[in-house]
DNA sequence: ACAAAAGTGTTGCTACTACACCCATGA
DNA sequence: TCATGGGTGTAGTAGCAACACTTTTGT
């Protein structure tokens, strides 16, 4: 009996929507293996991390200069052979953000940083095609039951970006009465006296997400469309 | 910057429901840390496991004589200070069994092997109670949209057994006509011609799960009650 | 006045909840 | 014939899908 001292890495799926299309952030790696192909952002656990998801922060910063988002787990990958230099265990996370908000700036280990459209990814490193298909499934049904559209949209939002996020994020498009029908009945909605004056057409109103209000909704919500 | 080579190690959350009562498989550890105390099974990753399900198999058999049974990955717990030792990350997994299907027998780094209800453990090592809440939450949710019950029976079962496995995991009684038309109406359970003949009183139909069925439902099924 | 997107209601249908009694069997 | 769990039906309600036109604004 041998214990295993295996590596230890976090990798992030970082998706935004923009333009009405689901994205996902990548970094060109500027050091084997894999050296100047596209990968997700992520790398060794360090000794200063004092758990797993400060480390998935710590690397995403590093890499790309996004700091500061939604982060949750994933799921563990840790199949023998999915990298070249030995038994390396990845945990990967999922990450939910607004491209506006970030500046793009590669470093490190990252020769390069931009978005791809999650239709149109390039070949990757490792398994992180796999990763980032996996990571698709659980946003598509997390955004169905959980307030996750909200967090790859602005503080103050129309109902127009809002059904934008979840066409982008389930590939279909939606009856526009039904969602908004759907999402002003179920109260998560705040009503702002503002409006978004955007062009020579009728401005929308805007609207908060209300957290507080979403806790008060009975057991599981649902927003399948 | 220092490359942590954390140490890895499985562990699994055993389910199972015996007398309508929902139970969860532990061991009490041979040595220190935690030397006598009830704590979940599992261990190290080895050279030898080419993955890790592979790694939390070996450990449960090893410890408790299970194996064969469904597992699922559900969440790496990666703190530090979660084990004495050190940086120690563990993948926990969940199973789900009939407990009459196997005989338990402690070895390995176990002196002790037994079902506890889940409403009545006793005190844990390491962060082994939160891991057992975590794998609860996750059981109640595959519940309701998965054949997950399924692994918790024999492959005939009477529609009471069905509800009973229903009952105790979700913690509450359920209608049993509402019930019964549910689950004959979604055609998800093959009606036998046999009988369960178990006293004094009118005999059971028997069913057995389709698989193929239950892949046929529309996209998400639901089976809350 | 026109172009563009914002905003709005109804109808039919399906699926759920709540609820109580008769049936079949073995002892 | 009795005790025990097995098995069944209905009515009211709530929520969903499908569907197209009017309103507001800036130019």
């Amino acid at each position: 009996m041998t214990v295993e001292s295996a590596k230890l890495t976090v990798d992030t799926v970082a998706f935004a929507v923009h333009q009405a299309t689901l994205e996902v952030l990548l970094i060109k790696r500027k050091y084997d293996p894999f050296k100047a192909q596209w990968a997700l952002p992520g790398g060794f656990v360090l000794k200063e991390d004092n758990n797993l998801v400060n480390a998935a922060e710590r690397e995403l910063e590093e890499e790309t200069n996004v700091s500061n988002v939604y982060l949750e787990q994933l799921y563990t990958f840790g199949d023998v052979g999915r990298d070249p230099r030995g038994r390396v265990v990845t945990v990967a996370y999922l990450a939910l953000l607004r491209e506006e908000e970030f500046a793009l700036r590669a470093s490190a280990d990252a020769s390069g940083v931009a978005w791809w459209p999650l239709s149109e990814l390039p070949t990757l490193a490792f398994d992180h095609e796999q990763i980032i298909n996996y990571a698709y499934q659980r946003l598509k049904y997390k955004i169905e039951y959980s307030p996750a559209a909200f967090k790859l949209l602005q503080d103050k939002f129309t109902l127009r970006d809002l059904q934008t996020v979840y066409e982008a994020v389930i590939g279909h498009s939606i009856d526009n009465r039904n969602f908004r029908k759907k999402f002003l009945g179920s109260g998560v909605l705040k009503e702002l006296d503002e409006t978004s004056r955007e062009a020579s057409f009728r401005p929308a109103r805007l609207y908060a997400f209300s957290e507080a209000e979403f806790e008060k909704l009975p057991d599981r919500p649902v927003f399948v469309f």
